[in-house]
DNA sequence: ACAAGATACTTCATCTGTCAAGGTATATTT
DNA sequence: AAATATACCTTGACAGATGAAGTATCTTGT
């Protein structure tokens, strides 16, 4: 893992929010796509993810409910929320306001 | 004052390496810097400031010294030193790998 | 002359997000 | 039987950011 996590701070709802917009999804499996896309150059913690989900239902922008598994270990599946789109839309917005002013102050 | 902090966290020494490459400078003259190349959009609070000059100058970035006014307030100046510098290019390229990883988590 | 605001630095207590470490449980592979 | 993979959860501690407060000097407007 090369990248600080103070460099993805902050990002993380977005991050999680992004990956429910495709579809409904489960904590392993939002960590393992996390390192598949990254090439496994970042990894999202499990505290961290947790937290995260916790989070982001307590502020209306995910639901959970259990999934039916008959088989393998219970899995908690994650939705996103019409709130929880727009978030995704303002975060969006947000990063790459961000972005611009990161580039302008240290010129790169 | 737009964007979050969490979004800028982690670059905050970034920011401060990058003005002092251009040259030496102190406290208020970067937080000013700062407000004026980002239109007001951010600011570096002083807390904020002062606390990564003590780190930086801990790590051996940057070392400070008294200014010689003779007039108006004693400013403290800073200025980076070659392991600053190195330490600057490696934040960059940090920072470009960072923004390639979110762009792949988050799609934008 | 006086008040207000700008310049300039400092410290402290608090908040938030991250994460190491530990735990629980089931299924599959060796 | 042991190891590995799947899957979730909690707790305590840490680091960076910041509000708030303080100190001191100079400039500007009235």
């Amino acid at each position: 893992m090369s990248i600080t996590s103070d460099l993805i701070r902050g990002h993380t709802d977005t991050i999680i929010l992004a990956h429910l917009s495709r579809g409904n999804s489960y904590g392993y499996e939002i960590n393992k796509a996390i390192l598949t896309a990254t090439g496994r150059r970042y990894e999202l913690k499990e505290a961290t993810l947790y937290t995260a989900f916790r989070r982001l239902e307590e502020a209306g922008c995910i639901v959970s409910y259990w999934g039916d598994e008959t088989t393998g270990a219970r899995r908690r599946y994650y939705a996103i929320t019409p709130y929880g789109r727009e978030t995704h839309t303002r975060l969006v917005a947000e990063w790459q306001e961000a972005r611009e002013l990161i580039a302008a102050l240290i010129g790169e």
